[in-house]
RNA sequence: GGCCCGUUCGUCUAGCGGUUAGGACACCGCCCUCUCAAGGCGGAGAUCACGGGUUCGAAUCCCGUACGGGCUACCA
Protein backbone atom coordinates (compact mmCIF):
# COMPACT_ATOMS: atom_id res chain seq x y z
CA UNK A 1 0.00 0.00 0.00
CA UNK A 2 2.45 2.27 1.16
CA UNK A 3 4.53 1.53 -1.31
CA UNK A 4 2.14 1.42 -4.16
CA UNK A 5 1.68 5.15 -3.58
CA UNK A 6 5.30 6.14 -3.42
CA UNK A 7 5.78 4.22 -6.45
CA UNK A 8 2.61 6.61 -8.27
CA UNK A 9 3.94 9.23 -7.32
CA UNK A 10 7.02 8.69 -9.11
CA UNK A 11 8.97 8.54 -5.74
CA UNK A 12 11.53 6.04 -4.18
CA UNK A 13 9.25 2.86 -3.18
CA UNK A 14 11.57 1.41 -0.83
CA UNK A 15 11.97 0.46 2.91
CA UNK A 16 10.35 3.94 4.79
CA UNK A 17 13.65 3.06 7.20
CA UNK A 18 10.90 3.30 10.00
CA UNK A 19 13.21 1.02 12.25
CA UNK A 20 16.71 2.25 11.53
CA UNK A 21 16.59 4.45 14.56
CA UNK A 22 16.45 2.29 17.03
CA UNK A 23 19.49 1.15 19.11
CA UNK A 24 21.44 -2.08 19.48
CA UNK A 25 20.38 -2.29 22.92
CA UNK A 26 16.39 -2.10 22.51
CA UNK A 27 16.37 -4.06 19.78
CA UNK A 28 18.44 -6.55 21.87
CA UNK A 29 15.83 -6.63 24.37
CA UNK A 30 12.55 -6.55 22.51
CA UNK A 31 14.02 -9.94 20.19
CA UNK A 32 14.92 -11.24 23.28
CA UNK A 33 11.55 -10.33 24.87
CA UNK A 34 10.29 -12.51 20.99
CA UNK A 35 9.11 -9.49 19.55
CA UNK A 36 9.04 -10.65 15.64
CA UNK A 37 11.69 -8.96 13.73
CA UNK A 38 13.72 -8.90 10.62
CA UNK A 39 17.56 -8.10 9.91
CA UNK A 40 18.23 -5.74 7.53
CA UNK A 41 21.02 -4.15 6.02
CA UNK A 42 21.73 -0.87 7.44
CA UNK A 43 23.44 0.89 4.18
CA UNK A 44 25.54 3.83 4.97
CA UNK A 45 24.70 7.04 4.06
CA UNK A 46 28.45 8.41 3.42
CA UNK A 47 29.14 5.03 0.84
CA UNK A 48 29.47 7.25 -2.21
CA UNK A 49 28.36 5.39 -5.31
CA UNK A 50 28.89 1.99 -5.54
CA UNK A 51 31.15 0.93 -8.79
CA UNK A 52 32.77 -2.45 -9.54
CA UNK A 53 34.72 -3.53 -12.70
CA UNK A 54 32.64 -5.94 -14.20
CA UNK A 55 34.57 -8.86 -16.67
CA UNK A 56 32.23 -8.39 -19.31
CA UNK A 57 30.96 -5.12 -19.31
CA UNK A 58 33.46 -3.08 -17.90
CA UNK A 59 33.05 -0.76 -15.06
CA UNK A 60 29.41 -0.37 -13.40
CA UNK A 61 28.06 2.10 -11.39
CA UNK A 62 25.33 2.56 -9.47
CA UNK A 63 24.79 5.31 -7.16
CA UNK A 64 24.10 4.18 -3.27
CA UNK A 65 20.68 5.54 -2.78
CA UNK A 66 19.68 2.76 -5.48
CA UNK A 67 20.07 0.33 -2.79
CA UNK A 68 17.33 -0.13 -0.10
CA UNK A 69 17.82 -1.28 3.74
CA UNK A 70 17.50 -4.71 2.27
CA UNK A 71 15.91 -7.62 4.65
CA UNK A 72 18.75 -10.32 5.05
CA UNK A 73 17.08 -12.49 7.73
CA UNK A 74 13.32 -13.04 7.38
CA UNK A 75 10.85 -12.82 10.45
CA UNK A 76 10.61 -16.78 10.06
CA UNK A 77 14.55 -16.58 10.55
CA UNK A 78 14.87 -17.86 7.36
CA UNK A 79 17.84 -15.80 5.01
CA UNK A 80 17.21 -13.69 1.82
CA UNK A 81 18.90 -14.84 -1.84
CA UNK A 82 20.80 -12.17 -1.70
CA UNK A 83 22.05 -12.33 1.92
CA UNK A 84 22.44 -16.53 1.59
CA UNK A 85 24.42 -16.27 -1.97
CA UNK A 86 27.31 -13.68 -0.60
CA UNK A 87 27.80 -15.84 2.61
CA UNK A 88 27.63 -18.59 1.04
CA UNK A 89 30.40 -17.65 -1.67
CA UNK A 90 32.57 -16.16 0.99
CA UNK A 91 32.29 -19.38 2.62
CA UNK A 92 33.45 -21.36 -0.50
CA UNK A 93 35.85 -18.88 -0.65
CA UNK A 94 34.40 -17.82 -4.65
CA UNK A 95 36.79 -15.29 -6.80
CA UNK A 96 34.62 -15.25 -9.61
CA UNK A 97 31.05 -14.62 -9.42
CA UNK A 98 29.72 -15.90 -13.42
CA UNK A 99 26.24 -15.24 -13.99
CA UNK A 100 23.18 -13.87 -16.02
CA UNK A 101 22.37 -10.58 -16.58
CA UNK A 102 19.59 -10.51 -14.26
CA UNK A 103 21.61 -10.19 -12.01
CA UNK A 104 23.88 -7.36 -12.64
CA UNK A 105 21.50 -5.16 -10.37
CA UNK A 106 21.55 -7.39 -7.11
CA UNK A 107 25.80 -6.92 -7.72
CA UNK A 108 25.34 -3.39 -5.91
CA UNK A 109 23.26 -4.66 -2.84
CA UNK A 110 25.82 -7.97 -2.64
CA UNK A 111 28.71 -5.79 -2.93
CA UNK A 112 27.54 -3.81 0.40
CA UNK A 113 26.66 -6.87 2.22
CA UNK A 114 30.46 -8.28 1.32
CA UNK A 115 31.75 -4.90 2.76
CA UNK A 116 29.60 -5.08 5.56
CA UNK A 117 30.58 -8.87 6.55
CA UNK A 118 34.25 -7.66 6.05
CA UNK A 119 34.78 -10.10 3.08
CA UNK A 120 36.45 -10.14 -0.25
CA UNK A 121 34.18 -8.86 -3.21
CA UNK A 122 34.64 -11.33 -5.85
CA UNK A 123 35.06 -10.86 -9.55
CA UNK A 124 31.73 -10.64 -11.19
CA UNK A 125 30.86 -11.17 -14.77
CA UNK A 126 27.57 -10.55 -16.74
CA UNK A 127 26.26 -12.51 -19.03
CA UNK A 128 23.84 -11.74 -21.62
CA UNK A 129 20.30 -13.72 -21.76
CA UNK A 130 20.00 -15.86 -24.48
CA UNK A 131 16.53 -14.86 -26.91
CA UNK A 132 14.12 -16.92 -28.37
CA UNK A 133 13.46 -16.51 -32.04
CA UNK A 134 11.27 -13.97 -31.88
CA UNK A 135 13.50 -11.60 -29.60
CA UNK A 136 12.00 -12.43 -26.38
CA UNK A 137 13.87 -13.85 -23.37
CA UNK A 138 13.86 -17.40 -22.81
CA UNK A 139 11.78 -18.67 -20.32
CA UNK A 140 9.72 -21.74 -18.81
CA UNK A 141 7.11 -20.91 -20.95
CA UNK A 142 8.44 -19.66 -23.64
CA UNK A 143 10.25 -21.63 -26.09
CA UNK A 144 12.62 -23.14 -23.24
CA UNK A 145 13.85 -26.46 -23.28
CA UNK A 146 16.04 -28.16 -21.17
CA UNK A 147 19.01 -29.87 -22.34
CA UNK A 148 17.33 -33.09 -21.59
CA UNK A 149 14.97 -32.38 -24.48
CA UNK A 150 17.27 -31.64 -26.82
CA UNK A 151 19.34 -35.08 -25.79
CA UNK A 152 16.22 -36.53 -26.79
CA UNK A 153 16.18 -34.84 -30.15
CA UNK A 154 19.43 -35.90 -31.22
CA UNK A 155 21.51 -33.37 -29.97
CA UNK A 156 25.15 -34.81 -29.11
CA UNK A 157 26.47 -32.69 -25.80
CA UNK A 158 29.49 -32.09 -27.87
CA UNK A 159 27.69 -29.80 -30.66
CA UNK A 160 25.13 -28.16 -27.97
CA UNK A 161 28.45 -27.49 -25.76
CA UNK A 162 30.03 -25.61 -28.96
CA UNK A 163 26.74 -24.17 -29.92
CA UNK A 164 26.13 -22.38 -26.90
CA UNK A 165 29.53 -21.40 -26.72
CA UNK A 166 29.25 -19.57 -29.79
CA UNK A 167 26.43 -17.60 -28.54
CA UNK A 168 28.04 -14.48 -26.53
CA UNK A 169 31.77 -16.01 -27.23
CA UNK A 170 34.26 -16.19 -29.88
CA UNK A 171 37.50 -17.86 -30.23
CA UNK A 172 38.85 -16.07 -32.64
CA UNK A 173 35.97 -14.35 -35.26
CA UNK A 174 36.76 -17.23 -37.83
CA UNK A 175 36.47 -20.60 -36.17
CA UNK A 176 32.81 -21.92 -35.82
CA UNK A 177 33.98 -25.84 -34.77
CA UNK A 178 35.80 -26.58 -31.73
CA UNK A 179 36.14 -29.40 -29.04
CA UNK A 180 35.42 -29.12 -25.34
CA UNK A 181 39.39 -29.17 -25.22
CA UNK A 182 40.04 -25.98 -26.77
CA UNK A 183 37.05 -24.36 -25.30
CA UNK A 184 38.61 -24.65 -22.07
CA UNK A 185 41.65 -23.97 -22.83
CA UNK A 186 41.18 -20.86 -24.69
CA UNK A 187 38.15 -19.59 -23.37
CA UNK A 188 38.37 -15.72 -21.62
CA UNK A 189 36.12 -13.60 -20.37
CA UNK A 190 36.99 -10.86 -22.38
CA UNK A 191 36.07 -12.35 -25.76
CA UNK A 192 32.35 -12.82 -24.14
CA UNK A 193 29.77 -10.18 -26.29
CA UNK A 194 27.91 -7.82 -23.96
CA UNK A 195 24.71 -8.14 -26.68
CA UNK A 196 21.71 -10.84 -26.03
CA UNK A 197 21.42 -13.69 -28.34
CA UNK A 198 19.02 -14.96 -30.11
CA UNK A 199 19.03 -18.77 -30.06
CA UNK A 200 18.97 -20.12 -33.29
CA UNK A 201 17.78 -23.96 -34.08
CA UNK A 202 19.15 -23.89 -37.69
CA UNK A 203 22.86 -23.59 -36.82
CA UNK A 204 22.49 -25.99 -33.61
CA UNK A 205 21.06 -28.53 -36.24
CA UNK A 206 24.05 -27.82 -38.78
CA UNK A 207 26.82 -27.94 -35.68
CA UNK A 208 25.12 -31.17 -34.62
CA UNK A 209 25.43 -32.52 -38.27
CA UNK A 210 29.12 -31.58 -38.44
CA UNK A 211 29.73 -33.67 -35.28
CA UNK A 212 27.68 -36.65 -36.79
CA UNK A 213 29.83 -36.54 -39.65
CA UNK A 214 32.72 -36.47 -37.38
CA UNK A 215 32.13 -39.40 -35.40
CA UNK A 216 33.73 -42.70 -35.99
CA UNK A 217 31.63 -45.83 -36.99
CA UNK A 218 31.86 -46.90 -33.62
CA UNK A 219 30.58 -44.20 -31.54
CA UNK A 220 28.06 -43.95 -34.33
CA UNK A 221 26.66 -47.49 -34.15
CA UNK A 222 27.04 -47.46 -30.17
CA UNK A 223 24.35 -44.05 -30.58
CA UNK A 224 22.24 -45.85 -32.95
CA UNK A 225 21.46 -49.00 -31.05
CA UNK A 226 19.71 -47.66 -28.27
CA UNK A 227 17.42 -45.16 -30.78
CA UNK A 228 16.59 -48.26 -32.73
CA UNK A 229 15.98 -50.67 -29.97
CA UNK A 230 13.80 -48.74 -28.32
CA UNK A 231 11.87 -47.90 -32.18
CA UNK A 232 11.50 -51.71 -32.02
CA UNK A 233 13.36 -52.21 -35.03
CA UNK A 234 15.97 -54.62 -33.26
CA UNK A 235 16.56 -56.26 -29.88
CA UNK A 236 19.61 -55.81 -28.27
CA UNK A 237 20.71 -59.24 -28.96
CA UNK A 238 20.51 -58.58 -32.61
CA UNK A 239 22.10 -55.32 -32.25
CA UNK A 240 25.30 -57.33 -30.73
CA UNK A 241 25.10 -60.29 -33.72
CA UNK A 242 24.91 -57.59 -36.55
CA UNK A 243 27.48 -55.91 -35.09
CA UNK A 244 28.84 -55.81 -38.39
CA UNK A 245 25.66 -55.05 -40.98
CA UNK A 246 25.47 -51.98 -38.90
CA UNK A 247 28.85 -50.42 -39.10
CA UNK A 248 27.95 -50.52 -42.57
CA UNK A 249 25.27 -48.80 -41.97
CA UNK A 250 26.15 -46.24 -39.89
CA UNK A 251 28.89 -44.37 -42.76
CA UNK A 252 25.37 -44.44 -45.05
CA UNK A 253 23.48 -42.60 -42.82
CA UNK A 254 25.99 -40.47 -41.04
CA UNK A 255 26.15 -37.71 -43.20
CA UNK A 256 22.14 -37.53 -44.25
CA UNK A 257 21.63 -37.12 -40.22
CA UNK A 258 20.89 -33.49 -38.61
CA UNK A 259 19.75 -35.04 -35.60
CA UNK A 260 20.23 -38.31 -34.33
CA UNK A 261 16.46 -39.02 -34.29
CA UNK A 262 15.88 -38.68 -37.87
CA UNK A 263 17.50 -42.35 -37.76
CA UNK A 264 14.41 -44.24 -37.42
CA UNK A 265 12.34 -43.06 -40.18
CA UNK A 266 15.13 -43.13 -42.47
CA UNK A 267 16.14 -46.90 -41.97
CA UNK A 268 13.35 -48.06 -40.73
CA UNK A 269 12.39 -50.17 -44.06
CA UNK A 270 15.80 -51.92 -43.66
CA UNK A 271 13.86 -53.96 -40.93
CA UNK A 272 10.71 -54.67 -42.12
CA UNK A 273 9.42 -57.68 -44.44
CA UNK A 274 7.95 -55.77 -46.66
CA UNK A 275 7.59 -52.24 -47.66
CA UNK A 276 4.68 -49.59 -48.90
CA UNK A 277 5.53 -47.43 -51.91
CA UNK A 278 4.24 -44.07 -51.06
CA UNK A 279 2.08 -42.46 -53.62
CA UNK A 280 4.65 -39.40 -54.97
CA UNK A 281 7.38 -42.16 -55.59
CA UNK A 282 4.72 -44.41 -57.26
CA UNK A 283 3.58 -41.84 -59.90
CA UNK A 284 6.90 -40.10 -60.35
CA UNK A 285 9.25 -43.01 -60.67
CA UNK A 286 7.56 -45.74 -61.42
CA UNK A 287 4.98 -44.95 -63.76
CA UNK A 288 7.81 -43.49 -65.65
CA UNK A 289 8.42 -45.19 -69.38
CA UNK A 290 11.23 -47.99 -69.39
CA UNK A 291 10.65 -47.94 -65.40
CA UNK A 292 9.14 -52.26 -66.04
CA UNK A 293 11.86 -52.88 -68.39
CA UNK A 294 14.69 -51.58 -65.94
CA UNK A 295 13.17 -53.58 -63.00
CA UNK A 296 12.97 -56.52 -64.43
CA UNK A 297 16.77 -56.27 -65.85
CA UNK A 298 17.78 -55.16 -62.61
CA UNK A 299 16.17 -58.07 -61.03
CA UNK A 300 17.72 -60.65 -63.30
CA UNK A 301 21.36 -59.10 -62.78
CA UNK A 302 21.28 -59.08 -59.38
CA UNK A 303 19.40 -63.16 -59.16
CA UNK A 304 22.64 -64.22 -61.14
CA UNK A 305 25.33 -62.64 -59.29
CA UNK A 306 27.67 -65.07 -57.85
CA UNK A 307 28.42 -62.61 -54.73
CA UNK A 308 25.78 -59.89 -53.15
CA UNK A 309 28.48 -56.88 -51.98
CA UNK A 310 28.07 -53.37 -52.94
CA UNK A 311 31.17 -54.03 -55.85
CA UNK A 312 29.53 -56.61 -57.88
CA UNK A 313 25.93 -55.37 -57.37
CA UNK A 314 26.60 -51.92 -59.15
CA UNK A 315 28.96 -53.46 -61.68
CA UNK A 316 26.22 -56.08 -62.75
CA UNK A 317 23.07 -52.43 -62.42
CA UNK A 318 25.66 -49.96 -64.02
CA UNK A 319 25.24 -51.90 -67.44
CA UNK A 320 21.46 -52.11 -67.29
CA UNK A 321 20.07 -48.35 -68.28
CA UNK A 322 21.89 -48.57 -71.65
CA UNK A 323 21.06 -52.44 -72.49
CA UNK A 324 17.30 -51.54 -71.83
CA UNK A 325 17.35 -48.04 -73.34
CA UNK A 326 16.78 -45.84 -70.31
CA UNK A 327 18.88 -43.25 -68.43
CA UNK A 328 20.37 -44.50 -65.42
CA UNK A 329 18.34 -42.07 -63.15
CA UNK A 330 15.28 -44.17 -64.03
CA UNK A 331 16.51 -47.43 -63.59
CA UNK A 332 17.76 -46.66 -60.40
CA UNK A 333 15.38 -44.64 -58.78
CA UNK A 334 12.84 -47.43 -60.01
CA UNK A 335 14.86 -49.98 -58.27
CA UNK A 336 14.93 -47.70 -55.41
CA UNK A 337 11.62 -47.20 -55.02
CA UNK A 338 11.00 -50.50 -55.23
CA UNK A 339 13.15 -51.33 -52.80
CA UNK A 340 12.82 -48.94 -49.85
CA UNK A 341 9.14 -47.04 -50.92
CA UNK A 342 10.27 -43.85 -50.96
CA UNK A 343 11.86 -41.45 -53.60
CA UNK A 344 14.66 -40.50 -51.31
CA UNK A 345 17.25 -43.15 -49.46
CA UNK A 346 20.62 -43.82 -48.40
CA UNK A 347 23.02 -45.16 -51.75
CA UNK A 348 21.08 -47.68 -54.01
CA UNK A 349 24.16 -50.37 -54.19
CA UNK A 350 25.49 -50.55 -50.64
CA UNK A 351 21.95 -50.53 -49.64
CA UNK A 352 20.83 -53.46 -51.86
CA UNK A 353 23.65 -55.42 -50.24
CA UNK A 354 22.93 -54.11 -46.37
CA UNK A 355 18.87 -55.45 -47.36
CA UNK A 356 20.25 -58.82 -48.85
CA UNK A 357 19.91 -60.50 -52.19
CA UNK A 358 16.47 -62.31 -51.07
CA UNK A 359 14.53 -59.14 -49.60
CA UNK A 360 15.73 -57.35 -52.57
CA UNK A 361 14.55 -59.58 -55.12
CA UNK A 362 11.16 -59.81 -52.99
CA UNK A 363 10.46 -56.29 -53.04
CA UNK A 364 11.03 -55.57 -56.73
CA UNK A 365 8.57 -58.24 -57.87
CA UNK A 366 6.46 -56.79 -55.88
CA UNK A 367 6.56 -53.36 -57.02
CA UNK A 368 6.67 -54.91 -60.77
CA UNK A 369 3.06 -54.68 -61.04
CA UNK A 370 2.93 -50.51 -60.60
CA UNK A 371 5.87 -50.21 -63.28
CA UNK A 372 5.10 -48.73 -66.29
CA UNK A 373 6.59 -50.35 -69.59
C1' G B 1 8.43 6.18 -12.78
C1' G B 2 13.71 5.36 -10.95
C1' C B 3 18.43 2.83 -11.60
C1' C B 4 21.41 -0.25 -14.65
C1' C B 5 22.72 -2.86 -19.35
C1' G B 6 22.59 -3.38 -24.60
C1' U B 7 22.18 -1.80 -30.32
C1' U B 8 27.65 -4.36 -36.96
C1' C B 9 24.28 -8.65 -43.00
C1' G B 10 17.60 -12.26 -41.48
C1' U B 11 20.60 -14.95 -37.20
C1' C B 12 25.49 -15.77 -34.30
C1' U B 13 29.68 -12.85 -34.58
C1' A B 14 35.11 -10.42 -36.01
C1' G B 15 36.48 -5.47 -35.51
C1' C B 16 39.17 -2.33 -30.15
C1' G B 17 40.88 5.65 -35.02
C1' G B 18 42.81 4.73 -41.29
C1' U B 19 39.88 -2.59 -43.63
C1' U B 20 37.14 -3.23 -50.66
C1' A B 21 33.59 -3.82 -42.82
C1' G B 22 36.01 -10.40 -42.31
C1' G B 23 33.84 -15.39 -40.98
C1' A B 24 29.71 -18.92 -39.83
C1' C B 25 24.25 -20.52 -40.27
C1' A B 26 20.23 -19.74 -43.43
C1' C B 27 19.24 -18.21 -48.69
C1' C B 28 20.30 -18.28 -54.32
C1' G B 29 23.21 -20.26 -58.50
C1' C B 30 26.83 -23.79 -60.65
C1' C B 31 29.79 -28.37 -60.21
C1' C B 32 29.76 -33.47 -58.43
C1' U B 33 25.90 -37.29 -58.82
C1' C B 34 21.57 -43.36 -58.74
C1' U B 35 17.80 -39.89 -55.07
C1' C B 36 18.70 -37.10 -50.69
C1' A B 37 22.62 -35.43 -48.29
C1' A B 38 27.75 -34.28 -47.82
C1' G B 39 31.56 -31.69 -50.44
C1' G B 40 33.68 -27.87 -53.94
C1' C B 41 33.12 -23.08 -56.32
C1' G B 42 30.52 -18.52 -56.78
C1' G B 43 26.53 -14.88 -55.44
C1' A B 44 23.23 -11.83 -52.96
C1' G B 45 22.81 -9.73 -48.17
C1' A B 46 25.35 -4.42 -43.08
C1' U B 47 24.35 3.72 -45.49
C1' C B 48 27.81 -0.40 -38.51
C1' A B 49 19.91 2.16 -34.56
C1' C B 50 19.53 7.63 -35.13
C1' G B 51 21.40 12.77 -34.13
C1' G B 52 25.22 15.69 -32.57
C1' G B 53 30.22 16.34 -31.30
C1' U B 54 36.02 15.07 -30.73
C1' U B 55 39.66 14.14 -34.71
C1' C B 56 43.27 15.23 -40.72
C1' G B 57 40.24 10.66 -40.31
C1' A B 58 35.22 7.26 -36.75
C1' A B 59 31.64 0.90 -36.68
C1' U B 60 35.58 2.01 -33.23
C1' C B 61 36.12 7.84 -28.36
C1' C B 62 32.26 11.47 -25.88
C1' C B 63 27.09 13.32 -25.26
C1' G B 64 22.02 12.98 -26.33
C1' U B 65 17.54 10.43 -28.62
C1' A B 66 14.99 6.11 -30.02
C1' C B 67 14.23 1.08 -29.48
C1' G B 68 15.08 -3.55 -26.72
C1' G B 69 16.23 -5.93 -22.05
C1' G B 70 16.99 -6.36 -16.73
C1' C B 71 16.25 -4.91 -11.66
C1' U B 72 13.18 -2.12 -8.53
C1' A B 73 10.07 -8.30 -2.84
C1' C B 74 10.52 -10.75 4.17
C1' C B 75 11.39 -14.66 -4.92
C1' A B 76 15.61 -16.80 -6.43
Amino acid sequence: MRREAARAKGGFAGYDRACRGIDLESAATRVAAGEPHVWRLKVPDDRGEIMFADAVRGDVTFPVEAVDDLVLVRTDGTATYNFAVTVDDTTMAITHVIRGDDHLSNTPKQILIYEALGEVVPVFAHLSMILGADGKRLSKRHGATSVEAYRDMGYLPEAVTNYLALLGWSLDGETTVFSRDTLSESFSLDRVSRNPAIFDDEKLEWLNGVYIREMSAGELVDRMVPLLVSAGLLTSEDAAARREWLMKLGPLVSERLKRLDELVPMVAFLFSDTVEIEESARTKVLEKEGAGRALDACRDALASLAGFDTESIEAALREVPERVGVKPKVAFQAVRVAVSGSAVSPPLFELLELLGRERSLARIDAARPFAVE
